[in-house]
This record gives C-alpha cells, structure tokens and sequence, in this order.
DNA sequence: CCTCTTGAGTTCCAAAACAGAACTCACATA
DNA sequence: TATGTGAGTTCTGTTTTGGAACTCAAGAGG
C-alpha cells in the first residue's frame, strides 16, 4: 500500500496517520502549538531541509491543519498558523509528551513544564471518558464496528 | 538532521516520535491495540510489505513497546504483544482516533465505537488536567522550559 | 516418500523520498 | 553597488520504500 492511499482507509487512525504520520509533520505541528509560525524559524529549529519543510507545509495547508497568511506585503512574506482543526490535535501532542516524559527520559528531567493557566499548576495530561469521567485504561475500553465500517475488527 | 539523531533532541515529542513518528510503526500499534499479534495477521491487515513490518516490529521491540515471544515451539513461533510501556500509548492513540473521527469524517459515520466498561457507555475521550480535571484547551497552558531543558522556547 | 501449507521471515531490484548544498526572486537597508 | 532577509526551488547523490519472489522449519495429506 502506498502512502497516498492509506487515507482512504476506513479507519480514523488511517486518516489521521495520513495527515500527521510523519516524523516531520508532527515536529511542525509541535512547534506551531509554541508559537512557531515562519518558513525560517521552522527550517532553523527542525533542522529539516529546505525542500522538505516546504513540502509538509503545503500539505498540512492542503489538509486545512494550518493556514497561510500573508502577514506583510512588499515584500510579500507569509507565515503559518494553526486553524481550528489544528488546533484540535492538542491532545495528541500532549499525549505524545507526557508518553515521551515517562517512558523516554534521559534522567535529566523533563525538558518542558505545562502549567494548566485555568487552576495555575503544573499539570500532566489525563485522558478520561467523556460519559463518567474516570481516567480510561487500554483495558477499560471495548472497541466494537461503528456505521462507517467496512469490515469486522 | 537524519532520523537517528532525532531521538537524541532534549524534547519529548522528538523522542516519542523518534519511536513512534512512522505511518508503518503507528498502525501497526492501532492493531497491536485492537488484539493483533502475529506477524501475517499485521501484513495481512496492514498490506505493508513483509520486509518494512519485519523491521518496524524490531525497532519497536528494540524501544521497549512491544516484546516478541515464543507462543509455539517445533515449529517456532513467535508473536508480538504490547508491554506496559506500549500500552502506555493507549491515550495517543485514543487522541488520532478521535481527531480522525472529527475532522476527517467521509459522512458514513464512525469506523469503530469505543465502550467504556466502567460506565458501559459509548464515550469519546477527553484530556483533563491531572490537578484540577477540568479538560484543557491549547489556549489554557503555559509552556516553560524544565530541568532537562537545552535551550529557551 | 513426496508434495502442500503455514508462519516468520530474507533477498533482489526498481521507484520514490530524502539530505545537503547551492541557487532564485523580490524587496530593504547601508 | 553590495549585503541581507524571507520564502522558497533546483540539483545531485544517498536512503528508504514497494513489489515480488525466495528461504527455512515443521506439520498435514495422499
């Protein structure tokens, strides 16, 4: 199966992997949620090439993760910000933090401290069910077909 | 910068994706999740190539998120299961599932449906704060550099 | 005994993606 | 006129994939 393919799956994880499953997209989309938004400081902080990064940015804008703007004119210069849907993957890159945090820690600590400004603490990301709001464990959960799908799991 | 390198970076989402940053590596995780353990059970489902899954399984045993063991001897057979580490990654997972089931619907509804057996209801997962469980929005969390910091953000 | 099947890979080749560096283009400043 | 900046594109050679076939060990069928 090709990459180009693997977003028609009917399958969420599929779809998602299709627009962020890659080492580069996702080091983007962790720089855009710190404020990142220009050609040069994401070349200079990802030490990604030129041509690699011009790439993925055109198709995170494709995929309507990030918007860009032109944000000066004469000379036109034009910067990259997170839209609404991309927004909307702050949990996965919180996930993907404290997961690295836990479970890859080099024993220096860690290297960022998210403080949650509603309660003004430090905080750890949890995932709870939307229905009781207890914490959920791989073990917890029972995944069944939905309407959209096509084959038994 | 190469591949190799990127799990060396002071952050953890560089690191976690140094392990998991890979379309391949991360379905093969959605069915290591959905119960899957055998070598042609992944190729079959995922439709890699058998020599991209030999090496992904590899390095994921290498990192520690999933263990290969012996589940038949005369003749050997071997499966892979998540260990605590990997099913640790639950909440990333859980994460994509649901930004895929949001954002990038095709109107015939959900692939799957998660059941929470606490509650017994269909849920949908939700990050909360560990301090105050009040769910956390990318506008509601500061960003400073900890101890194992390298550099300003 | 000989062939077929299963599980878990490995080997080979061509096609695609990538890294590194240099180059372009439009304007701005000294 | 020379230098710098932001946002890319082009060129070249190396890696990584995709696709298909092949290996190996053992059990099953005839």
């Amino acid at each position: 199966m090709r990459w180009s393919e693997i977003g028609e799956e009917a399958c969420s994880v599929a779809r998602t992997v299709s627009v962020i499953g890659d080492r580069w997209t996702l080091l983007i989309l962790r720089d855009g949620f710190l404020g990142i938004r220009r050609f040069d400081d994401f070349q200079a902080r990802l030490g990604v090439t030129r041509h690699i990064l011009a790439d993925r940015l055109r198709k995170l804008v494709a995929a309507g993760v990030l918007a860009k703007t032109r944000y000066e004119d004469r000379p036109a210069r034009y910067d990259y910000r997170l839209t609404p849907k991309g927004l909307a993957l702050h949990p996965v890159l919180l996930a993907l933090v404290h997961w690295g945090d836990t479970h890859m820690a080099d024993g220096k600590g860690r290297p960022l401290v998210l403080r949650h400004k509603g309660c003004g603490c430090d905080f750890t990301p949890v995932t709870v069910c939307s229905r009781c709001a207890e914490p959920i464990a791989a073990r917890d959960v029972r995944v069944r077909p939905g309407p959209g799908a096509r084959r038994a799991v």
